[in-house]
DNA sequence: CTTATTATTTAGTTTCATCTAAATATTTGT
DNA sequence: ACAAATATTTAGATGAAACTAAATAATAAG
């Protein structure tokens, strides 16, 4: 399994909603930042190796085989990241990149012991779930904050995009992970939200709420 | 610069004595188990690029730029050996092939922050000097086992040979670095010693005397 | 001082992962 | 339902990094 193999296989399976959808060719491309053709000789291989299944035309998704490889290295993926914040004291909106190297070292056993280092966390610094061995992804009823309504509460679990702009913003504001928000009011114009925030009321656009993932707690 | 390239650089600086003696294809053929002509195509683009000098028939060494670069990779390698001996109890045996795919993971930060973590460790598990940050290597009066005369005594410092199957010999028959030797008499006819360590006399051979590294103590 | 041996290089091929340009299929809009 | 737009695939090329087989240079041996 080469580098880029398993990240056409990662990629396929975050385009694809945990392998249920279909995932087209340029969907594939642009998720990758390479050209249509280009996935098309990929995926041709990936399909004789038994990852995926592939008709022309009709898209592709992950065979069992495939998704468990997808699983294996998102997995390696996130404990890293949760190694490089919790030891190493990197910001969470560095780790992404050297992640993207980690996740392909090549041992199982490499990434059991690190698992066990770190404590066997659940997630990573970014709110997203971490895979078990055994490749099982822990789904959560976490909301997009657009998606909530006036007056519900939650707690901010995750973040959707996890671009250093974006996770800046957030250290810069005060958000974190953890934080309780309650929605005071929505703006009907631009889809911008009224927020209260740990005894602060702030004005967030509905480009940041729509990256926000929070567990709506009740009462 | 690619995992190739710079595993041709630390190659070569291994085989050049520091840099020191011009170093062969085939002896670079050899050591990375591969054909000469492939160090021939490796070895030009390598000189174009300046990391070192190559005419033809006449083999090559490294330029600075050269020397740097392979004991950045060096550096890499030592550190995450560390790491994984000391963070994640690996033992000596296991963590080279882990770690030649660790020391290609580009980002001199994570290295650096790494480093701290460990408490900038002067040496790795197999007791080879860590290169600083700078690029210099600590050389030490260490020498082989085989080299030091009868009646003199020395600490076992490092090892040669770091091959797993080396290193398991050492463990079973309680070899560690650090461990006093005294010479208490050599074998003419097959150079095999007859060595104090720790309280205890044993007879080792000189394939295995010809792969320790003691520094010899006064006295 | 030739010849034989060994070392090294050249030339041409392979595999991998990409690309561009062109061809073909599918989908959409009227 | 047909043309236009979009998506996808094919064909052919490129750059790494390896290989094999053949040619050439350097070294060693008689």
């Amino acid at each position: 399994m080469t580098h880029s193999e398993e990240n056409y296989l990662k990629a396929i399976f975050h385009l694809g909603k945990m392998g249920a959808e279909s995932v087209s060719t340029n969907a594939i491309a642009d998720e990758m930042d390479t050209k249509p053709s280009s996935v098309t000789d990929m995926v041709k291989k990936l399909s004789e190796k038994g990852l995926l299944h592939y008709k022309k035309y009709q898209g592709v998704h992950l065979t069992g085989t495939g998704t468990r490889t997808a699983l294996s290295v998102i997995r390696k993926h996130r404990i890293w990241e949760v190694f490089l914040v919790e030891k190493l004291s990197f910001s969470w909106d560095e780790v992404h990149e050297i992640a993207e190297q980690l996740e392909h070292i090549k041992s199982e056993e490499l990434i059991d012991r690190l698992d066990a280092h770190l404590g066997f966390p659940k997630y990573d610094p970014h709110g997203d779930p971490i895979p078990s061995r055994e490749g099982k992804l822990k789904l959560s009823d976490k909301r997009l904050l657009t998606e909530a309504a006036i007056n519900e509460k939650g707690i901010c679990v995750a973040v959707k995009d996890s671009s250093a702009s974006f996770l800046k913003f957030l250290d810069k504001n005060k958000i974190a992970l953890g934080d309780h928000i309650m929605i005071l009011d929505k703006e009907e114009f631009d889809g911008s939200l009224e927020i209260q925030i740990k005894q602060r009321k702030m004005h967030i656009s509905n480009e940041i709420a729509s990256n926000l993932y929070v567990k709506i707690v009740e009462g």
